[in-house]
DNA sequence: CTCGAATTCAAACAAACGTTTGAATGTTAG
DNA sequence: CTAACATTCAAACGTTTGTTTGAATTCGAG
């Protein structure tokens, strides 16, 4: 009875989820082959149907280890600032805070693969195929409509297909500047150097964020001019 | 010499590319596959290989045919106003909107093919292969470069890396505004109705963008004494 | 140790992939 | 018409894909 034996209880499987989500961020679902990914987690080829099932199961199951702790951290966090506010209304900036924050502390944990799994996720919010997006919209679903309603409260003069709109750009630019890496960086040509400086970065976007969701309100009279 | 033989230039050639726009749209770069697309194009399976050489070299022609236009409208939409404008300093509203009224216009257009292709592109800025994000990089890099001059002139008071960061979060927020069709629209429980209503859209986009660009600078202590 | 379940393994499967080929067809100019 | 070129076509190429199989191996409980 060596030291190592303490008994992993699913060592490949987890070998297989942290090779598929670094894999899957460099290359991509479809061009990650499964002899690929077997050969990075040490394991044999038929491993990933013999644990998961299929690909695709795979897949989904890459996504839940981290996306369902993630939300019910927000949710959580959201929760506790409601409570040491008594009852009195939120800043919009903190609920902009616990949204990205669990984002952020994800992205400064590169000792496991938060970093890689963050960067894959904002790029699967906008992946071709269905099945996939309607699984994150699934795991998605419970912390987005809490944080509707903490918004809703915070903002109560705001319409709310106003709001819905001014979430989505939110959660756009948090996804964007998550997984484009390099794309607009080295256009504008920026040194990347402190690209991750999770403090600096949290302080940049939120008061982009926080910003445009106080943003006064369009003019619709202008629009119909216009028209 | 019936009436349809008025020498069309390069009818499948055309038809390919926008068989190609619609699936890779639909399904992405690796889901579809040749003979998939020389279906939808009426093509025989091997036109694709004589005419572009390449599957690779079909996706670059796709970009180029749309991307170089639309920045080179785009730039010359910001001459027209700086000329317009005398000595006078451009509204940085302005700029955005010239930048952003350039990607709204193209999917108004559901005649021609504008509409699948700003989904298309809107995803790609994350493509996982390096060469397809280094050749947007590539046909956006004049625009960028002069859009970021405007700005710089619109606003003296702003730190340079301040900058391109505000415009990489503008740029991630039309980016993922016009990719994402139903992620966080269905999880927000709104109805698609007015999606593209393109004049609406910019008006919402543009108040946001405009609102985020010009918010007031983050106070760069309170970033390092919470360090 | 012994048995039975859980896991790993090498090998093979059929299907789909992008690309190439060489002949057939269409088009244009002399 | 003929010659030369451009395009289309059916067929096949060699790889690679995700998955399955059945035997070998490992492991924990009686």
């Amino acid at each position: 009875m060596s030291l190592r034996s303490v008994k992993p209880p699913h060592e490949t499987r987890t070998r297989i989820l942290d090779a598929a989500e670094e894999l899957f961020m460099q290359h991509g679902f479809e061009s990650t082959s499964m002899r690929l990914l077997t050969a990075k987690a040490g394991a044999n080829l038929a491993a990933v149907n013999y644990h998961f099932g299929s690909k695709d199961a795979l897949i989904e199951a890459v996504f839940r280890r981290r996306l369902d702790p993630m939300n019910t951290g927000r949710i959580a966090e959201l929760d506790r600032l409601e409570k040491d506010a008594g009852g009195r209304t939120l800043e919009p900036e903190a609920i902009i805070r616990a949204f990205v924050g669990a984002s952020l502390r994800m992205i400064e944990d590169s000792k496991s693969g938060g970093r890689n799994f963050i960067r894959l996720l904002g790029r699967t919010y906008t992946d071709p195929q269905k099945h996939i997006r309607s699984l994150i919209g699934q795991l998605y679903a419970p912390a987005m409509s809490r944080f509707k309603a903490a918004f809703e409260r915070a903002l109560p003069q705001m319409p709310g297909d106003e709001l819905v709109w001014r979430m989505h750009f939110m959660f756009g630019t948090l996804a964007y500047t998550l997984a484009a890496t390099d794309t607009v960086q080295l256009i504008a040509g920026c040194k990347p150097e402190d690209r991750y400086d999770a403090r600096l970065l949290e302080a940049r976007l939120t008061a982009f964020l926080a910003a445009g969701l106080l943003a006064p309100m369009h003019d619709s009279a202008d629009v119909k001019k216009a028209a």
